[in-house]
DNA sequence: CGAAATTTTGAGTTCACTCAAGGATGGTGG
DNA sequence: CCACCATCCTTGAGTGAACTCAAAATTTCG
């Protein structure tokens, strides 16, 4: 697993040797950041696309009165400002939630691989678009789903992309996420969430000790959160990944 | 404003003389749908880009037991299904909220004019970032706002896009939306939308009788539902719309 | 003009919040 | 290696914003 981001890009899309090779060269320097800086901030224009390759991420927006959301987890293999520098600006925060390694592709580079490869072209549009499917999940998980259903959707979905990603099981990782960040992640307290969590231990659902999460029972689990994986487009990457699927009659 | 989808593209990027006139004939039947109709189906694959030339529509989520949680309004020169139509599936639904007027875009149209035109290209995949950040700025509205706040902050979102579409002015607007449509919009209940206006009334914010709107007083408007409009990127178009401004140094 | 859809009002309830304090955990330096 | 400190988790008690259920008033539209 040198390279999380051809995992998650060969998720989206087909690649080729020479582009599976080309994003390898593109990741030269890396280096780590502690837990808390601020990857990227709302209102800048990244420079260049920041990769994660190890540790966990959030994205962010902050109110005035110091209210925090977060509106998606980011994992290694994640772009965090991919959309930042192709808009010109970010319109929300990433901050790291652990200690974190992070590669910048440089944005002349990016442009210049997505220009001659179009696998990588065609597979950081999926990107783009699987990200926008996240946040319009987030907003129903946040607006329409009650306490105990959010917590196990959050849950549902960092398995299924953790496993996709081939960073751990389904049924049991690493989930090193504070609850004060699940409570900015689900639109609650960090009080009540901690209730909640308790419930769900009570009920069985989970094992939760410091950051080890276990799933005893995927299909309870995905219930209780009301959880459908399709926004997440798991069985893409064959499909979908280049034009001729799309003329299958 | 025969085309609405052209001034909105160019909110987003520049378009030359011939971009806006390939633009204009890829327009070529349109069709008028009533409120309710469906425009896109989640899980579905469409196989053209649905413009929407006149009415409001809106995208929404289902719940197995029945809640709906709308995550995006759409207007005069919105693309209904694009993300779907390049993904290959939707992730979401799009209802018509009154009667609307659409136009189909073949996929393959589309994918030439986005090959021969390079601002075309570009301006839809600024229009993909706009979605995803306007889906963002929904969590945030939805989890960590109060109720009259989400109100207050969705006539500010919708207020400014009619204005930059031309299609009102940011002070007085028709907004033919049921509270109900507002509810599954806010992630309230209507009975809780309706008390809610009540209130906003009572304190002089907005007048709002049937479907009209009428912003007396901007400023407090935007105070009250805590909006600041970075995410929607008013001020783009000019800028960031090909790689030369990102070189500036 | 009348039926259907939408908005409005009333009364009681609940889920999640606030404020506050007590435990546990983990990292650091002596 | 242990003591200490900071951070995080947990518990308790009271509160409140938003919800539910139900019905009445109003608007819309055929």
């Amino acid at each position: 697993m040198l390279d999380p981001l051809i995992a998650k890009l060969e998720g989206l899309a087909v690649l080729t040797d020479p582009e599976r090779q080309a994003i390898t060269e593109a990741l030269t320097r890396s280096r780590a950041l502690p837990a808390g800086s601020d990857i990227a901030v709302e209102g800048r224009a990244p420079e260049a696309c920041t990769v994660l390759l190890d540790g966990w991420a959030a994205r962010y927006k902050l109110l005035d009165d110091g209210k925090r959301q977060i509106t998606g987890f980011l994992i290694a293999g994640d772009l965090c400002d991919l959309d930042g520098l192709l808009a010109g600006f970010m319109d929300h925060s990433v901050t790291a939630l652990t200690q974190v390694t992070v590669a910048p592709i440089p944005r002349d580079l990016l442009m210049r691989l997505m220009e001659r490869h179009p696998g990588i072209a065609n597979a950081i549009q999926q990107d783009l678009l699987s990200e926008a499917a996240i946040a319009r999940e987030w907003v129903l998980n946040v607006g329409r789903r009650s306490a105990y259903q959010r917590i196990a959707h959050v849950l549902c979905e960092m398995a299924l992309r953790l496993e996709r990603a081939g960073l751990a099981r389904r049924s049991e990782f690493r989930f090193p996420v504070r609850q004060a960040d699940l409570a900015d992640a689900t639109g609650l307290t960090t009080v009540h969430v901690n209730r909640t969590i308790q419930a769900m231990r009570g009920d069985g659902l989970v094992t939760w000790s410091g950051s080890n999460v276990v799933i005893p029972d995927w299909e309870r689990l995905q219930q209780a959160g009301a959880f459908r994986p399709g926004y997440l487009r798991l069985d893409r990457g064959s499909r979908n990944s280049d034009d001729e699927s799309y003329h299958v009659k």
